[in-house]
DNA sequence: CGCAAGATGTGCTCAGGATCACATCCGAAC
DNA sequence: GTTCGGATGTGATCCTGAGCACATCTTGCG
């Protein structure tokens, strides 16, 4: 699949380069397709491109020894991974996976480095990108604080619908297992709490996609301001 | 107290900056001391000043409504924080507090912010310490998801003894409390922990530090690979 | 030196969620 | 349409760590 530099241009980072330059990172740049369950990136290699999500979701994961999984975070489209590699050339800290099928976007390391330190406005864009997702995996912490699966997962739900083009509906809904493990609690829990949910008419299950009716009372039942028995 | 431009050359952000700069930023600089428990940052305001700790040791902390308290990172001497608001702008995403008699150095924001997207070395050095900050994150999530809290304590341990100056001495050392909450785990549960590693002789209190016998039986205890009945 | 506050140590009880074991259900591929 | 693998739904059991209630030990401080 060929890249052209209108696509590059709707990438929140390259935003502010001029023509010429997109026009010769499209040249550089691949489009990868990945399935469902497929890896994106290997924790135990070091990224040599720098890679912005199209369409699906990814996750990354990360493994304890004793074969349990943990999540520590989902990717939207649009937003980019593997910068940790790039930019300081160790590995990256953990696996992504595509748990839907995704388009992938990537710009080699040679390429895009300089440019990340050299260009005052794309480093800017780059340090504005990270202390958003240190903010994000701050947030992702606190969640993991909260008393209750129930609390949990409303928590979860409304980060993702946050982060959705249309705030109502979630493209791409992880599955159970999925957001299990983002959260510290077991399938079961969260095939529970969604029960809950859905009896309740919070949410609604629409193929791929999950509707919410309203995402304030999820918030309130995150919050702990709420109950749900 | 006075801030010299030795001082400033001691931290390494700012190692890249000529005399005269950094001369200018001593000027413009000053420190705080914090005794144990006093608030350094709070959650709901902006931050003006980047800050490095000189000395002690401070804790990120998060509440949840319920008045429940996590914890979600460590600063140790030398490191600087309060990055995210004087990048961003926004609201500092914790409250930082002492957990041990603690000199800060405050660089307005107004003076380092302009140095940080104008002077590329800078920026470099910005960027590779957050990437660093973000794998640290990745890092204590991992942690979380530990099957018990033996592997827990004992992996916060090994990070504060990575951090150290001398691996097998961990100063300042956090109370059970103040471990507990960066684990999710009780206060009890963590004495108790610590009951069973200094009987078997892996740490040992010393006043305000923790000596730590041999580093690698604590990281295997984490990685799951030895037991500790 | 003695006091008070905070930190640590320890037993007991109990609930909440992990785990296991299945029974559906659904959707993609053929 | 059929089939099959993954996803979801649900009960029963068990066990760990939270929570409570104290006792004891440190430490800073007047």
């Amino acid at each position: 699949m060929t890249v052209t530099p209108a696509l590059l241009q709707t990438l929140p980072l390259l935003q502010s380069l001029p023509q010429v330059t997109l026009a010769e990172l499209a040249r550089q740049s691949q489009v990868k397709v990945f399935n469902k369950r497929e890896v994106v990136l290997d924790k135990s290699v070091a990224p040599q491109h720098l890679c912005f999500l199209l369409d699906g979701r990814l996750q990354g994961v990360d493994f304890t020894v004793d074969g349990k999984e943990v999540g520590t975070s989902f990717t939207d489209p649009l937003d980019f991974f593997g910068e940790l590699g790039v930019v300081d050339g160790e590995l990256h800290p953990e696996t992504v996976l595509a748990i839907a099928k995704s388009r992938v976007l990537m710009i080699p390391r040679a390429t895009i480095r300089p440019m990340l330190v050299a260009m005052p406005a794309m480093a800017e864009a780059l340090v504005l990108r990270l202390s958003r997702k240190l903010r994000e995996a701050h947030e992702q912490r606190r969640i993991l604080g909260l008393a209750n699966p129930l609390q949990k997962v409303c928590a979860q739900l409304t980060i993702l619908s946050r982060n959705s083009p249309h705030a109502e509906l979630i493209p791409d809904v992880p599955t159970h297992q999925e957001l299990a493990i983002m959260i510290n609690a077991s399938r079961e829990t969260v095939t529970r709490v969604f029960q809950l949910l859905q009896g309740k008419g919070l949410v609604l299950r629409d193929g791929n996609h999950l509707k919410i009716n309203q995402v304030t009372i999820l918030r309130e039942i995150a919050e702990g301001q709420r109950e749900g028995p």
